[in-house]
DNA sequence: TACAAGTAAGTTTTT
DNA sequence: CTTACTTGTA
């Protein structure tokens, strides 16, 4: 096909509302006007890189690109939103129809609106890790697998290998060779269990997160109708934390601007902190190989944090094995030395902290304004205690999400099995929640159910033979699958309907916190309310759950913006606090115990980097000296080794006391 | 064949 | 704390 360039009429460009030149400093102007061809924006941690590329939207939009052509692939639908609402308020004008998300959401969303194009099924199941992993379990089992002696590995770790050798674009022989060798016996039944999962997916129209990005990248590059039809919509495409892609979404990177070649990825390299799910922060430095002609700017100012902070933050990454060299300047003065605090044990470390956002509080900096952040999610624990006790109200982000609890993929599976008739693996978990059936007597039924022309309703005459209890619970199933009309309710009421089928369930299995755990789905049935098709539904569940973790009831009185936030430092990446606390910075906890390999340890050497850029005006470090292990009792604990690269000078020491 | 109860072992970070 | 696997019973 023939393009024919328009040009654009002078005069109409050259007026534009905002005050490019004003408002940003010379290397953000620079990168919000570069409108046309690769760019790669190299942003140091505070730098306004968000400021930058919501104001290269602006421009865009002021220019006269309409916005449906500007697609922003961001790491979270929180950034995205984010980055929109403040374009939004720059430009009064609308902004509506930028298309925003993460590789995975924007996979989903173009796959299935094409789904025609390459003979798909419109509808398609997204699994999540644990649904991947009951997959994977399934394969297993089938294949005979489970009865093994105990050497062979768990539903866990066989779909962690799958997933790493995809997003690491390896073979699953070669994941194995090199992250597990003690499993080398087994290579020829993994691959086995490898290929019933696949199988099985491809047969039950089920897509996990990595077939969401292999199957985009792979059918934009087999059909070229896709291709280029994306390429047609999509002429202004910007990629944010481009440093934490993988080779996977690279490639689909530039599959997407190869029709225009208007990209830009902005990135900084001393924040990649997603290697472990296959994130390569090469990928930023080798971008201008990849798209000839690349203009680089680097971001180097920082306007976030005090120039202190920043002292030790360069001083952790200054001893970085391999980085894009730059060393951020504040350009705020003053500020005062980052604390660092050892604390006799774990629970002095957590009444410190509380103990100091309490005073904090009373000299008026709001709780929204602070942040605890930690390595792993079960560090906060202990803390999570102290702060109930003391009344602050919190919200904790990352770690395990009340989606992830049993009840509520009871319920979410019912819903699923509506939306995708062929999704096996939530029928057979439903099928499991009846009493008096099984493994077996669930296959079994699976397996008739399959035949075509059988409805969902059509359970209750299932002919095989079935013991009483097990009959009449088919049959209550079968009555409420006639009952659930998808095409008729809203969501939820389809939840509130399939929650009344789960309660005697639930008393069941769970008799001791059934309660607790009806508050929960509750909660779920409030957040449906949201929603007008059940399929968007499910995709949100899988692809952009709620961010919150489990039980953080206390804050259900409180406003949004009252509240304290307790994250990990992945969670904690692109966002800044008044006050940060980093608690636990201790080897073996920060770093990780489980990441001491060299490149693992430089990877954790990034993540304490994010955390502490986090902190605009406070950094807070503590450590326990003493940790309790189940195993061992009390030990010692060091201080985490990053810290040695750091003059103790450039802190100021802390003593902690017990009042007489 | 289903299930309760008991034992043993694995536990990072996220889409 | 969860889940995987075993054993004993209906």
């Amino acid at each position: 096909m023939a393009t024919y360039t328009l040009k654009r009429s002078p005069g109409v460009a050259e007026r534009f509302r905002i005050d490019y030149r004003g408002e940003l400093n010379d290397a953000q102007y620079q990168a919000a006007t570069t409108l046309q061809g690769p760019v790669l924006v190299v942003a140091g941690a505070g730098s306004g890189k968000t400021r930058t590329l919501v104001y290269r939207v602006a421009r865009l939009v002021e220019t006269g690109v309409s916005p449906r052509a500007i697609l922003l692939l961001t790491f979270t639908r929180r950034a995205a939103q984010e980055m929109l609402r403040r374009a939004e308020g720059l430009l009064e004008g609308t902004l509506e129809g930028v298309t925003g998300g993460t590789f995975h959401s924007f996979a989903n969303t173009v796959l299935r609106r094409y789904a025609k194009l390459f003979g798909w099924p419109e509808q398609f199941t997204i699994l999540d890790r644990s649904d991947s992993e009951d997959t994977v379990q399934l394969a297993r089992v089938r294949l005979g697998l489970d009865k093994k002696e105990r050497r062979f590995p768990r539903k866990q770790a066989l779909a962690a290998m799958f997933s790493t050798a995809v997003n690491k674009a390896l073979t699953v022989t070669e994941v194995i060779e090199r992250e597990y060798p003690h499993l080398a016996t087994e290579i020829e039944d993994i691959l086995r269990c490898y290929a019933a999962y696949v199988e099985y997916k491809q047969e039950r129209n089920l897509l996990d997160y990595d077939d969401l990005l292999t199957q985009l990248r792979d059918r934009l590059s087999g059909e070229p109708e896709f291709a280029n039809r994306l390429g047609q919509v999509f002429r202004y495409l910007m990629v944010d934390e481009y440093q934490d892609t993988n080779s996977l979404q690279a490639d689909i990177v530039a599959l997407l601007a190869r029709p225009h070649g208007n990209v830009m990825a902005v990135g900084d390299d001393a924040q990649s902190i997603y290697g472990f799910r296959g994130a390569n922060f090469k990928n930023i430095m080798t971008f201008p190989d990849r798209f000839p002609g690349t203009q680089v700017i680097t971001l180097e100012e920082n306007y976030r944090s005090t120039q202190p902070i920043l002292d030790v933050t360069n001083a952790i990454i200054a001893a970085a094995a391999e980085r894009y060299s730059k060393t951020l300047r504040s350009r705020r003065a003053g500020g005062v030395r980052p604390v660092l605090v050892p604390a006799p044990d774990e629970n002095f470390q957590s009444r410190f902290v509380c103990q100091r956002i309490l005073e904090l509080a009373e000299e008026g900096i709001p709780l929204a304004e602070i942040a605890v952040l930690f390595r792993s999610s079960f560090h906060s624990f202990d803390l999570e205690l102290e702060l109930v006790r003391a009344g602050v109200p919190f919200v904790k982000r990352g770690g395990f999400k009340f989606l992830e609890t049993t009840h509520v993929k009871d319920v979410l599976a019912h819903l699923r099995v509506l939306a995708n008739p062929r999704d096996a693996v939530s029928w057979h978990r439903i099928l499991l929640l009846l009493e008096g059936i099984g493994p077996r007597a669930a296959e079994a039924i699976l397996e008739w159910m399959s035949e075509p022309g059988r409805p969902r309703a059509a359970l209750g005459e299932f002919p095989g033979a079935l013991r009483g209890a097990a009959l009449i619970s088919l049959r209550r199933l079968a009555g409420l699958m006639a009952t659930l009309d998808p095409e008729e309710r809203r969501p939820a009421e389809l939840v509130g309907q399939v929650i009344e089928h789960y309660q005697p369930i639930l008393e069941r299995l769970h008799r001791e916190d059934a309660p607790k755990r009806l508050r929960d789905l509750e909660q779920f049935a409030v957040l449906a309310e949201r929603y007008r098709s059940l399929g968007r539904l499910l995709a949100d569940m899988a692809l952009e759950p709620p961010s919150d973790s489990v039980g953080d009831v206390l804050a259900v009185d409180a406003r949004e913006d009252e509240l304290l936030t307790l994250s990990t430092v992945h969670s904690a990446k692109g966002l800044e606090w008044h006050t940060v606390f980093v608690i636990w910075v201790a080897d073996g906890r920060f770093p990780s115990l489980y990441s001491l390999d060299e490149e693992e340890i430089e990877e954790e050497r990034r993540l304490m980097y994010v955390a502490c850029t986090r902190a605009k005006e406070n950094l807070v470090l503590s450590y326990p000296l003493a940790v309790h292990d189940r195993v061992l009792g009390f030990t010692m604990a060091r201080p985490s080794r990053f810290l040695d690269d750091v003059p103790s000078q450039l802190f100021e020491p802390v003593t902690l006391v017990e009042a007489e």
